[in-house]
DNA sequence: TATTGTTATACTCTATAACTATA
DNA sequence: TATAGTTATAGAGTATAACAATA
């Protein structure tokens, strides 16, 4: 009879692994990024508006974070000329965002050093390895955080 | 002529997606802990010390934290009972940390608790995506966290 | 002098609530 | 009245530095 073979410990479990793994993705990405006057939740931002213009309160509800810490975000962007705020004439209370040429220049140059990031964490993995890392990490973000 | 397939986005990095997956899995695993009156950063330390009893400082040097974050923890870990601080006699600076016979039971409750975690963080993979996606962070996890 | 553990402090990240200006 | 954005504030989580007891 076959068993389903059951983690002994807490540490040997998905979840705290990648707890684990994550904080360190994420400290040594901030690293890389941090040169360009970026931290690794500005990039988010910076995907979203390779697209049209968006609204605060959009970008706010699209990536999952309460509308005090986009403004706190933008503020950032602001400072080093990556996004522009322009008032909506069609309603005057929304601010539709833009990414500048110096916005889209620090993306290209975040995926680049998001990418050596990704390198030197997947050292020691071959290619199918990555792969398959890559595909069950898509599936359950697809699953939980595009719901 | 072969390319490797590039990404275009930060958000569809490794790097990136282990850092936002790596917080919701915390925050899910946390709210599932927190009647425990536990958080996750506390199983690494129940996990250590199913083992012989640890000094603080070589507690703080196996998970990775600074010796006051151990402080505290062991402090949260003795008001709910789970471990004891017996000072060494050979060298009276030093705490031993043990577990209580009630840290025992906590830790394997928290290891229930990570299953159930993991179990509904994986509801959309079958076991060949578990097992590699497991695989692979677990290879990372080597290679970094171990070093 | 060096080391173990502790305290005090500060910094990051995020969330909540009160406020403004527009609708 | 309701909504978009802002500000002020507070709460986790972690790190650094100064300190007491012991070696």
């Amino acid at each position: 009879m076959a068993s389903v073979k059951a983690e002994e410990s807490v540490t040997d479990t998905i979840s705290f692994l990648l707890a684990k793994l994550g904080q360190l993705a994420n400290g040594r990405f901030a690293d890389r990024l941090a040169p360009l006057g970026l931290r690794p939740r500005h990039c988010a931002v910076l995907e979203l508006l390779t697209g049209p213009p968006k609204a605060q309160l959009e970008l706010a509800t699209t990536i999952g974070v309460t509308p005090s810490v986009v403004v706190d975000m933008l503020d950032e962007l602001e400072q080093v000329d990556a996004i522009r705020r322009v008032r909506d004439r069609a309603d005057r209370r929304r601010q539709l965002i833009e990414l500048t040429p110096a916005g889209h220049e620090l993306r290209q140059r975040a995926v680049a050093l998001a990418r050596e990031a990704d390198d030197s964490l997947l050292d020691g993995l071959d290619a199918a390895q990555t792969a398959a890392l890559r595909a069950g990490l898509q599936r359950i973000a697809d699953s939980t955080l595009g719901r």
